[in-house]
DNA sequence: GCCGCGAGGATTCTATGGAAAGTAGGCTGT
DNA sequence: ACAGCCTACTTTCCATAGAATCCTCGCGGC
């Protein structure tokens, strides 16, 4: 529970890591005071964290009963990445024809950094580069809604889960070359593919380690 | 201001329709205290409110500093609407193998009915049987959380507000027909594709609408 | 004239208290 | 014995107040 700045942000990263981890009872109702006395905080901020998990679709909210949990389902991750895929690849498409050389080149080399990076081990520095690797191209394509909405498709699974997960950082080594030589020549479709392509791995990556972690519950498989 | 039942959610119904309609000043600031004398309320549910408009990516929430507006641009539309015709017309490919013909049936029916209500020109009773008939298709698709996420890019515009685009009703009227023919035939692919094709088409309708009422203030056209 | 700085005011944010609603368990009447 | 109601407890939900933070504006120094 690493206090962030503000507690509501601070406690719904910590239930929304709870709920991909499954430490949380699947269909089980969240009790806010529980959670206010476990986290030590007061009941107002527990209950905006709840909102906004709530918005991002963890949580359902039934109005005078309390929050349940939506435990995730095999289905549910990828239908996620799926459409992760898609707004992705859109925005790279549309990064393809707006960055200039000297941003490729940038991109070229936190992707050297990368590389090196996960040579090493060093698995916070692959993470943070990797991260940056996509703000990067994403903000090209876009700062609207869209992008508000790729935060959300992303936002179900904390960023350094992902180096817990097997083969994460051979393949963000891997398909960001496809991407960046798509955006080098400004080829609108074939970043889009390779975007989308990538994205579809992780998530092929990523429900194989739930499946092996047993993180789904009460799955429909 | 309705008063549902949670005043929070009376309250984000509020925003939203506010902001959508163009009522907000762009970029500003939403202050707590003011909406709450506004609509007569406290700030505890105001804020729970803005954190839920946060969530959709209404307004941006920055940390002890207040939400901000983000004002819909027709880039944002467009994509918005890309998004829901792509969800949308994976949850319509779902429903094409899931649905059998009684519940077809049952849509044929409700079709009918909206048929009858749109040559009346009984608007409120179009808008009723139209989500009828797509959350009878999504429902059967799934219930994780790619219709959560469906639900998201389709809230930023309030249910009523379609009877006063142009052409609305005409196009749920026409465009139906194909999508209900696919269901029929249990084609996933057609169903996919003309669910699309109608998502599409209304995301036209509301952008045209929106550029001749001015609705957009700051947009980048 | 311009930059840094500090006091005042405004606003967000959290905690606490009390009211409303829902739930469970036992009791009574048939 | 079973169904329906009633009471007591739990929990959500909203309002209010105080603490922390940020912005604004004016003053002094360079």
């Amino acid at each position: 529970m690493p206090d962030g700045r503000q507690l509501s942000e601070s406690v719904a990263s910590h239930v929304r890591e709870a709920i991909m981890v499954g430490d949380l009872p699947g269909h089980g109702y969240l009790r806010t005071e529980h959670l206010a006395a476990e986290l030590g905080v007061s009941a107002t901020p527990v209950r905006e964290a709840l909102m906004i998990l709530q918005g991002e679709g963890a949580i359902r909210w039934e109005p005078r009963r309390g929050y349940r949990v939506l435990p995730l389902t095999p289905g549910d991750v990828e239908d996620l990445f799926g459409v992760q895929a898609y707004v992705a690849g859109e925005l790279a498409a549309r990064a393809a024809a707006l960055l200039d050389q000297d941003a490729v080149a940038g991109l070229r080399a936190a992707q050297e950094q990368l590389v090196d990076a996960a040579a090493r081990g060093e698995a916070e520095r692959v993470e943070r580069l990797n991260h940056e690797v996509h703000r990067t191209i994403n903000r090209a394509g876009g700062t609207g809604r869209l992008t508000a909405l790729l935060r959300q498709t992303v936002s179900y699974v904390p960023r350094h889960y992902y180096a817990r997960v097997q083969g994460w950082e051979r393949a963000s080594v891997h398909d960001h070359d496809d991407v960046l030589d798509a955006l080098a020549a400004g080829d609108r479709e074939s970043a889009r593919a390779a975007m989308a392509r990538h994205v579809r791995h992780i998530g092929v990556l990523l429900d194989a380690h739930l499946r092996e972690r047993g993180a789904y519950r009460r799955g429909s498989l």
